[in-house]
DNA sequence: GGTGAGCGCTTGAGATTGTCAAGCGGTCTA
DNA sequence: TAGACCGCTTGACAATCTCAAGCGCTCACC
């Protein structure tokens, strides 16, 4: 591997992070709710569980994402974020209103104007 | 390959571009200044010309980034942020927020916090 | 005037990362 | 008693990213 001067500037690093495949997608979801694991797989949308599983070990070890075992049989979990998790919700809302302004893409604004909410993911 | 629901929402289009992996490098180098392909390349630090050029031509097929060829012999190339990419500006500095307030890593802050083991609840 | 370093890329081969399908043991709903 | 769902894991495969090298060319230097 390479180890650049870089790797030691936490944006850097942070970006390291975010840009893992997925991550975004699944802190948005968290946003949201806590999830168990199947249920966080169908909101986020496309991620095969093999992934969704070694995202969110890294976010754990990351302290980004706390996983809780409510029951092992049968078997229940659930995930949410923690409070630096919950700090990444600035980074959402930043795409989310970029996303707005600039990624037109194939829609005029659907939605536009239902939730009192700030911006967070709604399905 | 999948044509989820979720392909119509602008954010998680957006989300799709940027965790590309050096997508979110790119903009921030570029942030600072226009740069010309090695030199942009040297000061994102890491990523190797193949994956830059693929990148550089996405970005500026998605509007976010224009590059403007100011001679040919001897090559000399400018990539610079459009509107689009410049308003991008809110998501890296909501990024370099986090991280300086959540990415210690290499700070001796490693006191509470992070917990590896998941925390089994009980009722 | 010849050497070397720089420019903006491209190529083909290899390493890494992400995906697919299937399945384990179990419980809960019908 | 059948089926759907739970939280994952495995092993085989595909997509993505990386490495080293190099093309044609110009410039700064000795």
């Amino acid at each position: 591997m390479h180890a650049h001067d870089h790797s030691l500037c936490p944006v850097y690093d942070s970006i390291e992070l975010l840009q893992e495949k997925w991550v975004l997608h699944i802190i948005r979801a968290l946003l949201g709710a806590p999830h168990g694991f199947n249920e966080l797989a169908r909101a986020v949308g496309g991620v095969n569980t093999t992934t969704l599983a070694a995202r969110l070990d890294r976010l754990e070890r990351e302290g980004i994402v706390s996983k809780t075992i409510e029951s092992t049989m049968p078997p229940r979990t659930r995930y949410e974020l923690t409070d630096a998790g919950v700090a990444l919700q600035g980074v959402i809302e930043a795409i989310d209103a970029w996303a707005r302004e600039h990624m037109r893409r194939c829609q005029a604004d659907a939605v536009a104007t239902a939730a009192p909410e700030p911006t967070v993911a709604s399905h």
